[in-house]
DNA sequence: CCACCCTAGATTGCGTACAACGTCGAGGAG
DNA sequence: CTCCTCGACGTTGTACGCAATCTAGGGTGG
């Protein structure tokens, strides 16, 4: 009916995946808001069909809950969810920063020390400091150094549990301190991963996790 | 009230869902299987739109792939691969284990001492050896055992590994000792959470798992 | 005053039809 | 003989409509 003839675009169903997820996690949707299928339909432009799909995907991944004729609801985790999901990256993550320094190469090495550079200038106390914009080159730095573990079912294990919101929107709850290490910490895996060294990459990972799961989740 | 204990029984999507799982996971469907979405409906009776639905769960799950205009495939997996998911599964299930010595009530115990008896009995060479019986013994252990653990992030990690096929599936590739080994595992398993030890009991999963990896990918 | 039922509304679940896209095969040209 | 091009088919992607089901609210009886 509504022939919203904007854009061609891609697929319909991918794009209301992409926009869905990125309203999660940027916040636009809170947690624990209602979702209606018509209501994100009519939101989209889009019919039920793709909506759907897109929910169930996102179900899958444990961004939303669906509740049987109540609608979907965005899910909220407490802190012990919290602590259990960098239960699982500490587990995971570690080993694959090691693994990273088996297959890393120059130009590898260039690009998560490029990343690394430009978080220390743009996270740097002052005027130019961009906290949202370390969200960005936070998720790029680790998604490359995932990718360079050349471990697909590791990577699939934590993609699930990364997603979450809070792990990956806020950097304003870093005091200072922390946030120092934590650019510091970047910088140091890539000085690791230059020396071929996966046990001081690993112990780096294991570091920045604790340091960020002290930050987020507080000490228990 | 109407107790329509008919057929229809459950939600038909949730119905594809099972059907196609326990096809895949039992090997009714090869891997490398080409499927249709009209193919599977009319297999099932049912219109393309839950199949739809399922496949996309599946896929999530990572047992099936979707090919873009060339139909969906179960998923094969390279010794690579499984080489890959036991790194995960090493990485979790041992502190999983290791946690659930804190959680386990004396009836947790019995059940999982009953299990480990059940897979012992059917597990032992002789005419009654039931090696196809061994499989949902041993998924139940492990499951309940995760369950256990009260780690919900642990579990969902692991969930989208462990269910591919030939990691569950496959009983008939361990030799004697090894299998010996891998029931002695579960009773010991179970010895070591009685003793509240968790740190044991996370030991002994670690070896279970190297023992199953051994098997299954054979050492490299 | 409380509990229960019953109706009305809304939402999901599923089926079907249409459209777009990609793939595969056959035929012709070089 | 090989490669390219073109057409038909098959498959997926999306829209829409109907039916079943659940939730919520008001009314009634105890």
């Amino acid at each position: 009916m509504t022939r919203t003839a904007e854009r061609p675009a891609g697929r319909a169903s991918e794009r209301a995946l992409a926009d869905l997820r990125e309203a999660i996690l940027s916040g636009d949707l809170a947690a624990g808001a209602h979702l209606g299928e018509v209501e994100l339909a009519e939101r989209l432009g889009l019919s039920r069909t793709p909506v759907r799909e897109a929910l169930t995907r996102l179900a899958a991944e444990g961004l939303v809950a669906l509740e049987a004729h109540r609608g979907a609801r965005v899910t909220s985790f407490t802190p012990e969810d919290l602590h259990g999901i960098f239960d699982v990256r500490l587990a995971l993550e570690p080993r694959a920063t090691a693994r990273a320094a088996a297959h890393a190469t120059a130009d590898d090495l260039d690009a998560l020390q490029d990343l690394a550079d430009r978080m220390l200038a743009v996270g740097a106390p002052g005027p130019d400091q961009d906290l949202d914009a370390l969200v960005g080159l936070n998720r790029d730095f680790h998604a490359r150094l995932l990718d360079l573990a050349r471990a697909p079912a590791l990577a699939a294990a934590l993609a699930n549990v990364v997603h979450t919101p809070v792990v990956t929107r806020t950097f304003h709850a870093y005091d200072p301190a922390s946030l120092a290490r934590s650019l510091a910490h970047h910088a140091e895996i890539v000085a690791a991963l230059r020396a071929g060294d996966g046990d001081w990459a690993g112990a780096v990972m294991r570091c920045h996790l604790g340091n960020a799961r002290a930050v987020m989740v507080g000490s228990r």
